[in-house]
DNA sequence: TGTTAGCACTCAACTCGATGGAGTGCTAAT
DNA sequence: ATTAGCACTCCATCGAGTTGAGTGCTAACA
């Protein structure tokens, strides 16, 4: 059997409409529905066949149909066209707060969970080890010392640390240029012993601190390799009755919250880099499988990725989410592209 | 009417009975868990009398009673004892991390929800307004200059300015000197048109870089004006099945998600430095009109405090709650002071 | 006078069957 | 190939009946 140009266009009709109802969908209503004239006793033959082929299904004997997965995916990949959508007060918004990564992230995960009711999540940049950049001392009072450390894709990172009795102006300034010197361009793997030993060696009698230092640095590295991602719009989920079951809202806000297997579904084919959509089992993640996921890549710089994603139903909005992700992509471009300059 | 010796051992196996089951309690549960060798009759003589005199009510005639606010207030005002708990594995945890301000007491947050099975509230510091300890400037690279600023409390914000073409060097050392001579002690209400005036005078032609720094030095200390809010186990409210009803559920998650009157619910009272009991309509947050909050205050340094508290059901064992939040609260207190020495 | 046994009463929760409606599958006619 | 018609299925809903926990009251008892 054939997916012929009606049986497609049935299909089309009872997925956008299960998508708004969220009710299975029966063969008087397509009837009805559509505009291709059809007695509801035709589009049952129809529906019969596409149930067999597997592109919908039925959640018992005498219910109507809703899409199957597989009906879901040939959507998606056949019928989705990019809408440009009303979004311009998000690239006010987003615009306004460019200027701290942490906050900026928040915050499109906040705009885009407020402007499509699903739950949303935002990663930062996925830098696979950071290099420093700069590193910087200072004495801000008698006992305290400031370890400014900047990372590449200027991350900068901040240590107080006691300040060694004895330590002199003229010491800390030694250090610096030091520190500068060795370090700069290296990340974590690179600062190895030999390095370590010729820092100590150039920093006569300062070998303590030294130590202390690297350890502020190891620990500012590495605080960025495991990637945060920001979540908003939890709540979202609880508005769509087929998730707000007991035991899938429970897994499914738990996961929100938590954060465990977030990044591995965000980083799940990180090398393709246009829009993903994971439909039911698809996704890696347990909680998530009566869901929908759909995420996007946006250039952060040359190289270095973050992604942005929505949970919803199975019944999402597809073309909707799809072009406000594609959007939000851009927009979020652009803002990193300016950045730079 | 009085309330006796007997009245009040009833209330009380009322009160924990309720906490237990979650269930009203009827006169012959009362009759059998006691040591009081009374009839059902007789307890349902005294039930009676405890209704009268509004301490428990009965959610329709011919069920059993539940405690009513005033019930669950007098259990707490009297019968708490303080429980010192097994939270040695908490000291542990919290000492491990006890150098960044935001992941310590996001650690807190969840901490404290794992140990409690509630959902958890910690604020950082509330200061009034922060004054400015120190502040640098720094040429990272050609292109841009980074501005540290220290304030009060330790708190570092950075921001990345473009850095004005024809900047010498030498320009920027004198900046740094000008800056911290006339803004270090100084508040953002102290930096006004006067000081402003007397900054640009003293950097003879940098006048558009002090303004473009004037900025983002008040953007830093109006950022932690907003006191932020940490939370942490939202989804365990919904292991109650009184609070898991759809629509409470879903305000309280939003609720402790966008966080809106959180802090205003943990600033009211906070002259007050002991522990905190909110039971239902005694929150001003109307969504947690069916929970109760206990918080905590603990001291950051001399005169700035933050708070620690838990949500949960009003039939919540508040007598290991007020345990585990007075030695978290000493952990805390424990924990700055060390920092500070 | 305080305590208790006994009984009638109440009310939510549950079970069960009947009903109705939405939807299907099949068949025969067009 | 399409359609009208019909029997059939199954879920949702509603109401009646039942159950059980719990109360309030009264009368008897220590």
């Amino acid at each position: 059997m054939e997916l012929d140009e009606r049986k497609l266009k049935i299909l089309q009709a009872i997925i956008k409409n299960y998508l708004e109802t969220g009710e299975p969908v029966g063969s008087r209503t397509i009837s009805k529905f559509t505009d291709l004239n059809l007695s509801s006793a035709t589009i049952r033959n129809e529906m019969s066949d596409l149930e067999e082929l597997g592109y919908i299904v039925q959640p018992h004997t005498s219910a109507g149909r809703i899409p199957s997965d597989k009906g879901y995916r040939l959507y998606v990949d056949t019928m989705m066209q990019s809408r440009m959508q009303e979004v311009e007060q998000m690239w006010d918004a987003l615009n306004d707060k460019a200027d701290k990564m942490e906050t900026l992230l928040q915050q499109v995960a906040k705009l885009l969970a407020v402007n499509t009711n699903y739950a949303t999540l935002v990663t930062g940049p996925q830098y696979r080890s950071r290099k420093v950049k700069f590193i910087q001392l200072t004495d801000v009072e008698e006992t305290q010392l400031l370890a400014v450390i900047v990372l590449e894709g200027n991350i900068v990172k901040n240590k107080m640390l006691p300040l060694a009795a004895g330590l002199k102006k003229e010491d800390i300034l030694k250090l610096n240029i030091v520190l500068n010197t060795y370090l700069t361009g290296l990340d974590m793997s690179e600062i190895n012993l030999s390095v370590i030993a010729k820092l100590k060696e150039q920093s006569d009698g300062l070998g303590n601190v030294i130590t202390e230092l690297l350890d502020a640095i190891a620990q500012a590295i590495s605080e960025e390799e495991d990637i945060p991602v920001y979540t908003s719009g939890a709540t979202n989920i609880l508005k769509y009755p087929e998730l707000s079951d007991h035991h899938i809202a429970s897994d499914l806000l738990y996961e929100l919250e938590e954060k465990k297997y977030l990044t591995e579904l965000l980083n799940e084919n990180s090398e393709e880099h246009g829009i993903q959509v994971y439909i039911g089992q698809e996704t890696s993640v347990e909680s998530m499988k009566d869901c929908s996921v759909v995420t996007a890549t946006y250039e952060i710089e040359d190289g270095i990725y973050g992604r942005i994603g929505i949970v919803g139903p199975k019944r999402m909005d597809y073309e909707k989410v799809v072009g406000t992700l594609q959007t939000l992509k851009s927009q979020l471009d652009d803002i990193f592209k300016k950045n730079k300059e």
